[in-house]
DNA sequence: GAGTGCGTGTATACGTTGTATACTACCGTG
DNA sequence: CACGGTAGTATACAACGTATACACGCACTC
């Protein structure tokens, strides 16, 4: 492929890694990149390692193979969604943050939407989630029956509105991801072209329709989600 | 392969397809048989093409990639929900059934879930499935912006829950699709296996946890957004 | 009927993919 | 200063998606 040394060389300059040397987290990084820049078909050992100066065979010194490190890329997006501490005192405000934070990160990366499908790909960063959701309830004076059930709803919710935002993207691909407001053109005229004697609520609708299947009124909805099942919930 | 005759003949021999001729939804069903069988990712054009007793070369003339015939898989799997008329008078426990069966028809084909991660993968099935909700509804005397709210809401729940169920499955492989008690204890005891000083939390409500992941309190949940949703919904 | 054009399936081939296997160079420890 | 394990390399292979060119048989005209 190259000399060795100076693919040594080459990764070694980059600063704050020592001896150049390859991590888990270094090869996760580069493939949400590349997923990002073209798309989950894209990425390839070869395109990978590539990209991180490398030979394709050195990638399985850390991941036994493409799946596994796929299988990672969900919680990598997800841990970059709560970073922040975001101190919001009012709980449902909080709570719509949070869930919103998270859409948020999803959305950024839509290439990884598919892996969304496949079994076992969270981990300990959705899991810290999930903890910090329930706790935050829990001291709000929220029983653990309908904390537990909140967060159902509105993670269900969430990851539902994501998959839907996609399912009618006429952009299929990733590469000038439409902003918001122009996938809801695209669809609205979508909808609106239907056949209206066969589809004449979905035509009637297609405005109402486009701003959900694009997302605009997901912080709204979900708000309503929240709050109804606030309301159900003794708490402070 | 085989002598061209003998694959033309063998073909034919199935009963009400004129001269053993291909045709689109042949070529999908096929295909969602070896998903269902064996998973997506053995989903190849060659052995498709093996199981219709024809030269994988013959799949083009009806879909010019595989990722086109892919993207027919979930329209066909959601056709297959839309199927019974289901005449329940009521309208809370119609809306009830409806998602419940398309949720049902989601998850008996688990291979999928990675393509409602793909742009586009909605068609006219999906479309007629939201005109006939909308219709209902309206028909019920709800107002066509509550009436899109509240489709929104049950839709993005359901798609959302049948994303969260495969989350956490431990069973990567597809064949022997533990049965949801099965899941749901697996689950649990995955939750209730974790650090409790991490997971102070998720561990105590690891059973409730379970139930939401596995589905099993799905119904009882979707019954609960649809009630809150139609509250603010003047209606008959 | 005899040609004939077109639609359906075939044969062959190529570049790319994931990854098994065997190797080499280096670094920290004895 | 040997040396064993670790990180990366080199090479190879079977399987993949699909481009291209071809063969066959049915539905037409004349």
């Amino acid at each position: 492929m190259r000399s060795p040394e100076s693919a040594a060389r080459e990764r070694a300059k980059e600063p704050g890694r020592r001896a150049g040397q390859l991590s888990r987290l270094e090869i996760q990084r580069a493939a949400l990149r590349i997923v990002d820049l073209a798309g989950l078909a894209e990425l390839t050992v070869r395109r990978l390692a590539q990209s991180l100066h490398v030979t394709p065979m050195a990638i399985y010194r850390y991941f036994p193979n493409k799946a596994a490190l796929e299988a990672t890329l969900v919680d990598l997006v997800v841990s970059d969604s709560a970073v922040t501490a975001h101190d919001t005192p009012e709980l449902r405000l909080w709570l719509l943050h949070t869930f919103a934070r998270m859409r948020h990160a999803l959305c950024r990366h839509p290439g990884i939407m598919p892996l969304l499908g496949t079994a076992s790909h969270s981990s300990g960063n959705a899991l810290a989630i999930v903890e910090q959701v329930l706790g935050r309830m829990r001291s709000h004076g929220i029983g653990s029956g309908d904390a537990t059930r909140l967060f159902y709803r509105a993670t269900a919710f969430t990851l539902g509105s994501v998959v839907m935002m996609d399912s009618v993207s006429l952009a299929h691909f990733v590469k000038p991801r439409p902003v918001q407001d122009e996938l809801r053109r695209q669809q609205r005229h979508g909808f609106a072209a239907l056949p209206k004697t066969e589809f004449p609520q979905v035509v009637a609708a297609s405005a109402a329709l486009a701003d959900c299947y694009s997302g605009k009124r997901f912080e709204q909805e979900l708000l309503g989600v929240i709050d109804d099942a606030l309301q159900a919930a003794p708490h402070s």
